[in-house]
RNA sequence: AGACCCAUGGUGUAAUUGGCAACACAACAGAUUUUGGUUCUGUCGUUCAAGGUUCGAGUCCUUGUGGGUCUACCA
């Protein structure tokens, strides 16, 4: 019973606590995430999502799941079933049944004539055209509609003739009768209903009229008993609004309170730019895995809790912010470095050969499969005379002293496996490395070591015999430049970035093959790497999720 | 031009609500390391400006400055 007091971390949770303190809707905390189901979920949504269940959480209240779904012209049930994926992937589930604003049509036409009757909305017979002049301007009052002063009565006909699909679309509104004058002007008479001979995904043909965001947001709110109301800045105008349709109604007060939406570095959330970035083949789809989306980010790999994990310490305030990617990779690796298993794969391979190892010998050697957590096990890797390594591992020249891969007269390790000591490679007519040799202390092997050889290196590699070949798509940020929004003289085309997808072959160990989609591994001293949903046993497919950090500089 | 919102290290968020400016990321330096990863340690800001109230101001007041939002029958 002794709910404990719970301290507030942000200014949100302020209210709350305030609220929760005076005793307001005997306690309850009730939250929403609506949103419009015409399109993907992204990085921002991700934000108002984390908020409004946390939030919720955090008090003992729950959030419900509202499709905002007002527009028949813009949404679709397929969007639909994406959210909802989209969110449970996230880690969230809602109150009951997904709910939907156009289940609340009834009662929003009914609150309508409740309005009506009231003398504060009027059926406006003026064109789109001519109700934007009478808008006025920034510090320009309007003037009031011709029809602005009809009786309720005929207001009530006009609108249930909008209803009985007597009238064409665009040629009557319902308005608000506020103020014409109103310094903010959403209240300036804002329109309510329009006219639209369109079937919506869900009520089909029964509607001819539907009711704007603002005649429905709030209303639903209201109709679900939601305690806070919790949106992004842009809708601070339109609390006015959210209020005054509150009292005029006599509905149940939600309160709208509004945070700042959260930008990050190299991702664009304009719903219009991301289809442009489809369109123009820029990007494979919506969940391309350098989207902005929570398909995509899935997709590349990106854990649920670490885009969690980041929506959470990323704070909640009103001030314009944009967030660095990386803190969002840093999230991403935290998670990853405690959770993937170790294995080896050969990005750039050249071969290596061990000359004084036997050519018909192979060898089983173990390695831990992860040394964050123990309790992962180990495994068993192939070793034998030929194997790959990294191109980028050698030079053909001898180095200095803080170099510490192979190179001529160099000692290394191979991980779990010898100490190798490198003599040389053979090369093409180009000058390319096309094989390198070494020859390895037989008494260095991992775990039993007493060769007393020093090796300051250590390098991944694989056994040639049985490498198995892999598709790996190394993908960069999308843009040039974090804020490509952000130039008004340039467009955000301009920044595409024309590497952010390479694609080689990669060796791997032959376990890789058999990974699942969605799979998550560390390739050793070079990130973060999943399974991709094009992969299959024949041809594996890996995503680069996230590099691994670097403090080599060479 | 009206109304509203915002201002703390490179980035983002804190500061017991008026009481020694803290945390994370980044960067740099060092230690550990069979991943140049991880882990550990250290370095990096007198809070947009100017006034005011106060014993005391990041916090309150005033005025500036800078940034953002709003004129869809979209959400």
């Amino acid at each position: 019973m002794a709910s404990e007091v719970k301290e507030a971390d942000n200014f949100i949770e302020e209210i709350i606590v305030e609220d929760l303190a005076q005793g307001k809707h005997g306690g309850r905390i009730h939250t929403r995430f609506p949103p419009e189901p015409n399109g993907y979920l992204h990085i921002g949504h991700a934000k108002a999502i984390v908020i409004n269940f946390e939030t919720a959480k955090k008090f003992g209240g729950t959030t419900n799941l509202r499709m905002d779904d007002t527009n028949p012209s813009t949404e679709e049930t397929q969007f639909v079933d994406n959210i909802e994926h989209d969110i449970r992937w996230l880690g969230y589930d809602w109150e009951g049944s997904t709910r939907y604003a156009s289940d609340y049509f009834e009662e929003l036409y009914e609150l309508a004539l409740r309005l009506i009757d009231k003398g504060l909305a009027f059926v406006d017979d003026s064109s789109a055209a001519e109700i934007e002049a009478q808008k006025g301007d920034i510090g320009v009052p309007g003037t009031n509609s011709p029809y602005r002063d009809r009786i309720p009565e005929e207001n009530r006909t006009f609108f249930e003739g909008m209803k009985g699909g007597e009238f064409a679309d665009g040629s009557r509104v319902l308005r608000a009768k506020i103020d014409m004058a109103h310094p903010n002007l959403l209240l300036r008479d804002p329109v309510l209903y329009r006219i639209k001979h369109e079937a919506h995904h869900r009520t089909g043909d029964t509607w001819c009229i539907y009711p704007l965001y603002d005649f429905a947001h709030g209303q639903s709110d209201s109709i679900e008993e939601i305690t806070h109301s919790l949106c992004s800045l842009e809708f601070r105008h339109h609390r006015d609004l959210y209020n005054w349709l509150i009292e005029a109604l006599e509905i149940f007060p939600s309160r709208q309170i509004e945070f700042a939406r959260m930008n990050v570095d190299y991702f664009i959330t304009s719903k219009r730019k991301l289809k442009l970035l489809i369109e123009e083949g820029v990007v494979t789809g919506w969940d391309d895995p350098r989207m902005s989306t929570l398909a995509g980010l899935r997709r590349k790999g990106y854990p649920a809790e670490a885009i969690r994990n980041f929506c959470t310490d990323t704070g909640v305030t009103r001030r314009d912010n944009q967030q660095t990617l990386d803190l969002l990779e840093f999230k991403v690796r935290e998670v990853m470095n405690r959770d993937a298993d170790r294995y080896m794969a050969v990005l750039d391979p050249v071969k290596l050969v061990i000359t004084n190892y036997p050519a018909d010998r192979t060898e089983q050697l173990d390695t831990e499969n992860n040394p964050e957590d123990e309790s992962q096990g180990t495994r068993q890797l192939p070793f034998s005379r030929e194997l790959y390594v990294e191109r980028d591992d050698y030079r053909k020249e001898p180095q200095n002293r803080k170099y510490y891969r192979l190179a001529p007269d160099k000692d290394v390790r191979l991980k779990s496996a010898y100490i190798i000591h490198c003599d040389g490679h053979e090369e093409d007519a180009a000058g390319n490395v096309t094989q390198i040799n070494c020859t390895y202390y037989p008494d260095s092997r991992s775990g039993e070591d007493t060769s007393g050889v020093k090796a300051k290196g250590t390098l991944h590699w694989v056994n040639a015999p049985t490498a198995v070949d892999l598709e790996v798509r190394m993908y960069e940020p999308l843009f040039t430049d974090p804020t490509p929004m952000d130039h008004v003289e340039r467009d955000f085309m301009e920044f595409i970035n024309s590497n952010s997808l390479r694609v080689i072959t990669a060796k791997g160990e032959p376990a890789l093959a058999e990974a699942g989609v969605g799979e998550s591994f560390q390739f050793l001293r070079q990130g973060y790497f999943t399974v991709d949903t094009d992969s299959t046993p024949e041809r594996p497919v890996f995503n680069l999720t996230v590099g691994l950090k670097s403090s080599y500089k060479g």
